[in-house]
DNA sequence: AACGCCTCCGTGCCCGGGCACGAAAAATTT
DNA sequence: AAATTTTTCGTGCCCGGGCACGGAGGCGTT
């Protein structure tokens, strides 16, 4: 009982023809306002759904979804993140979509604006883009606007007008949660962040934010604590070490580290040879740093689901080129997850 | 390129008919050895696939998945665990497939077998259960394979071959982890276990291995610890209060509580009428936990995301019915978030 | 009045497969 | 050899929607 409406029951409701329902339910114009009104009527009444099946049948065509990321190498974050990817692609598969990923240089705005053109020249139905650049990716999606093309952000929320939908955690409140994990059963006189170099150059970056929470907490929970900096490059180990080195000569009392981007790892090497710190908090679940986390050396990592978050950055985008269903939530700012020695293993 | 051949092409180069293409395709009968295997021949020379849109447009009809579950009320356990069942309703409702609950009563074997038979009257294509019973269990999955109906487990692991897919946490190993965080950092002499009187009771329970994975944490970490237990009841707020009393009058020293269910929350009105404890660990994000988290009354929550258990268990198995796919794991230990004060928010 | 041009709409075929029905071919029976 | 049964097969319509094409009607122009 209670069978699902066709389109050809609307038709016969309105005395019109499932060429002009049809139109109707694709905005394709060429309806008089009249008739456009009383079909809208019916469907809302019958509750009217249509038949995903013969949908996908009669289109036949396959759609593609391009994912704009940082390129990456192994054990890297955004390597974490295009496992959502993959994980997507196959629940994806039966409806025909498909996914390719274009990836630039996140310390290069010109290598940004180059694979948005590639990104364009593949004509996706939809996007998903991991922006580092504020002014590029404004552009950038303002091309795709224009061009109808429906698109998602992940991990940094740009203030960017027209996106179908964003995917993060709240960057403020993950710092604010890192200085309470940092700081917490304990009254602190110091602490030390560390910090990439190049990192200093970009324009955009959640760790800023991350970094504005931190501080907040400790002037509300430590105000007598004084908080420094350390500098390090990440593509040099041994001035890593001689770097942090030669602070801890001139701060020995520090024994409490955090790091706002997911490179903790970097540290770890000096920490295991030259254990002296009480709490070292981190981000993100790369491998390295839930290896050292299992190994006392890190107390704990916040996590945000990179993966997740393309996922559903992906299946939104899905949804809505298939269905063209719009999404409930355009800011979902999705959970922050506390991973501690023990707990690290199912990941 | 490289079009996907259809059962035209087939009936194409065999010189048959559809018809007769189809019958093979279905071993329906009726067909020659000489047809058969010419057929056969083909269609493993193209690499047949039959598209599923087409023969599910053509078929139509609407599936069922049934879930079996305790019966609950607003704010407990199970009813986060169904907020998965609707995420899933709106997901599958594109591939006609529905979902329906049927309820039992979590302590009482009889009215699980009663379910189980109202169940299997529904001719279900699929089933999630939430077992309780180790031996009913058994006889309900037995029956279900006896009649190819898949079945997937949700929370509870219990010792029963065939299941599609289990989704859970690792119960031991949170138990563990509960034990660390309540104690990290400092040396236990006492600590108190909470539970749960008719939980006495029930042949099964995931909170029997938590209690075990936190009984070897503490004789690891904490040898000295002497850990007690104290029950009550949970529909009774005044005895619930009087026997915490009791207990602390007798032992006054003791600042650390867990409980290993769901329901932290029912000694929280106590706990904050005489605030002595320093360290409470819970389990769950039940709204009431949440609350008492956030008011720094309980310290810390393990939480196992049901809704996201459900959900994967019942994406799990209409993959199964509709595409015919077998998931890659059977046993899907899902992540244990640990929820503190401040990361509470976006749950 | 004849013509052209829009706007709006209906018709009909297609997508790939399921399946009922009946006909042709082969095998048996008389 | 004719009649009957059984086996094997082809035809054609259906599922629900997408979409190209062309036609009807209204409007304005010459």
């Amino acid at each position: 009982m209670a069978e699902k409406a066709t389109i050809n029951d609307i038709a016969r409701l309105t005395g019109l023809s499932k060429g002009t329902v049809d139109r109707v339910l694709h905005n394709r114009g060429e309806v008089s306002k009249k008739s456009y009104d009383k079909v809208m009527d019916v469907i809302r009444e019958l509750g009217y759904e249509p038949n995903l099946y013969a949908s996908l049948l009669a289109r036949g065509e396959q759609r593609t979804i391009v994912l704009l990321f940082p390129a990456h190498e192994k054990g890297s974050y955004w390597e974490l993140a295009s496992a959502g990817e993959v994980k997507a692609q196959s629940a994806l598969k039966p409806l025909s979509i498909v996914t390719r990923q274009i990836n630039y240089n996140q310390y290069s705005a010109d290598s940004f604006r180059e694979a948005c053109s590639i990104v364009l020249e593949m004509h996706p139905d939809g996007v998903v883009i991991a922006p580092m650049f504020q002014y590029e990716t404004q552009v950038f999606a303002k091309e795709l606007t224009s061009r109808s093309i429906p698109y998602a952000l992940v991990d940094t929320k740009l203030d960017m007008p027209g996106y179908l939908a964003f995917y993060g955690i709240p960057a403020y409140k993950s710092g604010y949660l890192c200085a309470y994990m940092l700081s917490e059963g304990e009254s602190l006189k110091e602490a030390l962040i560390v910090r990439i170099m190049r990192d200093k150059d970009r324009q955009s970056d959640p760790t800023v934010m991350r970094r504005a929470g931190f501080m907040d907490y400790m002037l509300e929970h430590n105000p007598g604590c004084t908080i420094r900096s350390l500098f390090i490059d990440p593509s040099d180990p041994a001035a890593t070490d001689d770097a942090l080195d030669a602070f801890f000569q001139e701060f020995p009392h520090v024994r409490h580290i955090v790091m706002f981007n997911s490179r903790i790892h970097l540290i770890v090497p000096y920490l295991e040879r030259h254990p002296r710190v009480r709490r070292v908090v981190g981000f993100d679940n790369l491998s390295a740093n839930l290896a050292a986390l299992r190994r006392g050396t890190v107390s704990a990592l916040i996590a945000q689901h990179p993966e997740e978050q393309v996922f559903q950055a992906i299946q939104t985008l899905a949804d809505k080129i298939v269905f063209q269903r719009q999404p409930d939530l355009t800011d979902n700012y999705m959970h922050m997850d506390v991973l501690l020695r023990y707990n690290t293993e199912d990941y």
